[in-house]
RNA sequence: UCUAUGACACUUUUA
């Protein structure tokens, strides 16, 4: 079954969908009974292919035959619920698994941070933060990352920025994406010189640049015609062998 | 310290 489960994993980073229904049925008919690890691949398999109903038929099929979701299961499902805009039933999910006595962990919350974030509702977004704290969990750098990129797509750049030295406050972190989201915002905003101090900034931290900075970046360049630069970029980015990833 | 879940532009696939 653990071999099943990993090979479902691939398929479904493979996006190979009708492969995933084959093996779930062969688990199945080898009269195997699928844990919760399989039950929550072939959510997540449900979920990226944005068939949510089926998804949730998962998990009532799971809980039927009496293998109890947990953590990771709500997750999932709670992942797809926001990535297709269903805030409502993505925090129905939260209440259902606390009423189940599972605690939302740090990935629940930023599943629905992010889905706030993506539906234009930061003070929500912001508000769960405050939540998060209040029931003891710990903010990391993904859940400011996210907050921050969903406050520059608003073009609340102070804000942003403001986030930023909040985390770092808190000894947490920026990484790579975070710093991509801060010159993704600021280089929207065609704000150059901001874009490369961000880049020096990550740089003198021992970030390293990947394709997604270098692309924000060349765009704040492109937005004030200054090719020079961007062509400078492209230069850098062949000698250090970034490779697309 | 590893069988499953969260964040960044574009592209591609699922349709």
């Amino acid at each position: 079954l653990r071999c099943c489960n990993a090979l479902l994993k691939a398929l479904l980073r493979a996006n190979s969908w009708d492969m995933v229904g084959t093996v779930y049925q062969n688990i199945l008919d080898a009269k195997m009974a699928p844990d919760v690890y399989t039950y929550s691949t072939m959510i997540h398999a449900y979920c990226k292919q944005g068939r949510l109903e089926e998804a949730k038929k998962m998990l009532f099929e799971m809980e039927a035959k009496g293998c109890s979701p947990n953590v990771v299961t709500y997750n999932t499902l709670i992942t797809g619920c926001c990535r297709k805009g269903d805030l409502k039933e993505a925090f129905g999910l939260k209440n259902t698994m606390c009423g189940k006595g599972l605690a939302p962990d740090i990935l629940s919350y930023s599943a629905l941070v992010n889905g706030l974030c993506k539906n234009q509702r930061l003070s929500e977004a912001r508000e769960l933060l405050v939540e998060i704290e209040n029931v003891g969990l710990k903010a990391d750098e993904v859940l400011y990352t996210t907050l921050i990129s969903g406050f520059m797509k608003e073009g609340k750049i102070e804000e942003a920025f403001k986030l930023k030295d909040e985390m770092m406050v808190k000894g947490i972190k920026p990484n790579v994406v975070t710093f991509n989201s801060l010159i993704h915002g600021v280089s929207r905003r065609g704000k150059v010189q901001e874009a490369t101090k961000l880049l020096t900034e990550m740089r003198e931290i021992g970030l390293r640049p990947n394709e997604a900075t270098y692309t924000f970046v060349m765009e704040s360049y492109c937005k004030e015609g200054k090719m020079d630069e961007v062509f400078e970029l492209l230069d850098e980015m062949e000698r250090k062998n970034i490779a697309p990833s």
